[in-house]
DNA sequence: TATAATAAAGGAAACGTTTGCAACAAGAGA
DNA sequence: TCTCTTGTTGCAAACGTTTCCTTTATTATA
C-alpha cells in the first residue's frame, strides 16, 4: 500500500511537506504542491482512513441506529437525514448487528442519531457524559450533548381522536403501541385524555406491539365482540393495514362496519381499499432536522429540542356514523 | 482517553501483555490476565477502532452499497444480509452519500455488497485488482476477488409474458427499466425473446425509469391509443403502482381494460385492487446468500456465481381477454 | 552591511494498537 | 551442577497520518 511515505520519498521532500500539501495547507508553495500531488495520483495514493482518524479523532461519519429496516417508512427519513449530512461533509451509515452500539464509543462514528427504542436510556446517557454527541427521535432525554426531535404525537392523536367523534362514533377502540416506545406512549396519553372531553364515548384499549399481526388479532377481538358500527385507532399505519387483513377475510366492511384511522402515512395506506385514514407528518423533514440538531451540537456545542408537527389525512376508512 | 498503555502502568506490567490479555491469549497466565480484565473494566477502557485496523488491516464491517434506500423492498434484503454477517463477527453499514465509495479503498470495510447501478464497472474493477472483496447484485463480473448472486431475470420475464399470453392477450405493453440497470436489460431481452415465441402478439414497448411517476407516463400512452383491452408488463412492481395511480382518475379498469403484470412483488402490490400480479423472489434469501459469497470470498478466497429463482404470483390484475 | 522579518521545508513525536523476538525464571533431565 | 525445555513477560518496531517546533533560505528594513 503506497503511503506519504512513498509520496515523500519519490519526491524528494520529507512527509510533512506531503501531508500539507495533499491538505492544501498555504505552508507549501504552489509548485511543490503540485509536484506532490502530481505524484501521489500516480503512485495512486489512497489516504489510510484509520490512521487520519487515529491522529484526528474524528471520522466525518454519523451512525442512524434503527430498529428495523422494514417499511418504507425509513427511506424518506434516510434520505432526508443524509441530504443534509452529505452536503456538511458527512457520511451518514446505518448501523446494525449486535455489535454496532460499539461503533460510538470506539470512535468509528463521530456523533450517532438514535431512533430504537431497544437502545437503553442509561448506555445514552453514559455515552453523553463521555462527551459524544447524540440527537434522539424516540425520547426524551436532556443533556448539552444530546438533541432532540420528536413527532408531536400528542396533537396527532388528539387529531385522530376528534375525527372519530366528529364522525359521530361512540365506541372507540384503541390499539395500542408497545410499552417500550416512547411514541406509543405518548399517543395513548393523549387519547386518554382526548376521549375524557366526550363523554358519550365508550372507550376500549386492545393490545397491540406496531406490527401487521398484532394489528389481524386486536380485528379479531373487534370482530368478536361486533354488534354494531365501531371506530378504531390503530396507534400506527402497520396495524391497521393488518387489520385490513383480517376483516378482507371476513364480512366485516372497512369503513362500513369498522371505522380505522392510524398513524404514521406509510406507503401502503394510500393504496389500500378504502384509503386509510391516518396522521401524516414529513419523514423527510424530520430526517433533515435530525441531522442539523447533531451538525449543530458537534460544531456549535449546542443542544436543541425540536417537534415534528402532523396533520390529518381524511380517508373513507372513516366515514360517518 | 484510557488506553492500554494505562492499564499497564496500573497493573505494573508491559502493554504487549496487556494486549495479550485483552484478546485472550494463551500466552499469558489466568492470573495476570485476570488482574488485567479487572483493571481495564475499573478503567472503563474501550479499545479504539482506528488502531486496532490501523495494525490488523482489517475492521470486520462490510458496505453495502444502494442506489437508494426506498422502498419496502430493501428491508428484507438487508436484513437477510445482517443475520449472515452477524453471526459471522461482521457488522453492516449501508453506505451512501456522495463520498461513500471510497470507503473501500480507504479500507473503512473490508468487502462490499453492490446493489447500485450507478456505480461503475471498471471502478469495481480496480478495487477487486487491488485485492479487495465484492460481491455483485447487479451486474455480471469475472474475477477472482469478485462473486455474484443475480436474480434469475430471464426466467421471470419469461413467466410474464406467457401468462399475459395464456390469458389471451394479443396485444401487449412492456413499460422498460433504465439502460443503466442489468435487471432492466435482462428482463427486456427475455421479454423479446419470449413474443417472438407467439405470432399473434403485437408488441410494443414503452419507456420507463423504475419509478412511479414514469408507470403513470407509460399509462397515459397505454390511455391514449387505448381501443380494446390491453396487457402491460411492467418490468418493476414500482411502475404497475404509477399506473394504477392514473387509471385510477380515468374510466379503464384495471382487470378489465388494462392487465397488469409487474415484477419483485413489493409490499403493496398485494394491498392494491385488484392485487398486482407479479414475479416473486426472496428478497431475504437474496441479502443473505450475497453475504455468505461475500464471506467465502475473505476467508477461503473462493468466488463463486449464484442464481435467485423467480415464481409467479398471480392476480386479478390480469385476468381473461 | 548587518539585522530582522518572512517564507518554505524538514524533524520528530504522537495517536493506540499488534506482534515477532528477546529475556528471564523455574523446573526437568542428564 | 549444568544444560535444556517450557512458560511467562517485556521490548520495540510498525501501521499511516497530523502537527508542533526547528531549521534553513530569502527578502526587506534600518
Amino acid at each position: 500500500m503506497v503511503s506519504i511515505k512513498d509520496i515523500a520519498k519519490q519526491a524528494g521532500v520529507s512527509i510533512s511537506t506531503v501531508s500539507y500539501a495533499l491538505n492544501g495547507s498555504p505552508k507549501v508553495t504552489k509548485e511543490t504542491s503540485a509536484r506532490i500531488l502530481a505524484i501521489a495520483k500516480e503512485l495512486n495514493y489512497i489516504p489510510s482512513a484509520a490512521a487520519r482518524s487515529l491522529k484526528k479523532r474524528e471520522t466525518k461519519i454519523i451512525g442512524i441506529y434503527l430498529t428495523d429496516y422494514s417499511g418504507a417508512f425509513y427511506g424518506q427519513l434516510l434520505q432526508g437525514m443524509m441530504e443534509t449530512l452529505s452536503e456538511n461533509g458527512y457520511e451518514l451509515i446505518v448501523c446494525s448487528g449486535k455489535e454496532s452500539h460499539r461503533f460510538l464509543p470506539e470512535r468509528m462514528i463521530d456523533g450517532a442519531i438514535i431512533l430504537d427504542a431497544t437502545y437503553k436510556t442509561e448506555e445514552l446517557l453514559s455515552h453523553a457524559e463521555r462527551g459524544h454527541k447524540l440527537v434522539v427521535m424516540d425520547r426524551r432525554m436532556d443533556h448539552s450533548n444530546i438533541s432532540q426531535v420528536l413527532l408531536d404525537n400528542k396533537a396527532g392523536a388528539t387529531l385522530a381522536i376528534d375525527y372519530l367523534a366528529e364522525k359521530g362514533h361512540q365506541k372507540i377502540y384503541v390499539v395500542k403501541g408497545p410499552d417500550i416506545s416512547f411514541d406509543a406512549m405518548q399517543r395513548l396519553e393523549a387519547v386518554q385524555k382526548a376521549v375524557q372531553r366526550y363523554s358519550q364515548i365508550e372507550y376500549i384499549e386492545l393490545q397491540g406491539d406496531f406490527n401487521k399481526l398484532s394489528g389481524e388479532a386486536a380485528a379479531k377481538r373487534v370482530h368478536q365482540e361486533f354488534s354494531e358500527p365501531v371506530g378504531v385507532f390503530c396507534l400506527n399505519d402497520e396495524m391497521a393495514i393488518g387489520m385490513y387483513n383480517y376483516f378482507s377475510r371476513t364480512n366485516l366492511r372497512v369503513g362500513e362496519d369498522v371505522h380505522i384511522i392510524g398513524f404514521d402515512n406509510i406507503e401502503v395506506s394510500q393504496y389500500v381499499q378504502p384509503r386509510l385514514a391516518t396522521i401524516n407528518y414529513s419523514k423527510h423533514k424530520w430526517g433533515a432536522l435530525a441531522s442539523e440538531l447533531l451538525l449543530n451540537l458537534i460544531k456549535k456545542q449546542k443542544n436543541e429540542h425540536e417537534r415534528i408537527n402532523v396533520s390529518l389525512i381524511e380517508g373513507d376508512s372513516v366515514r360517518n356514523r
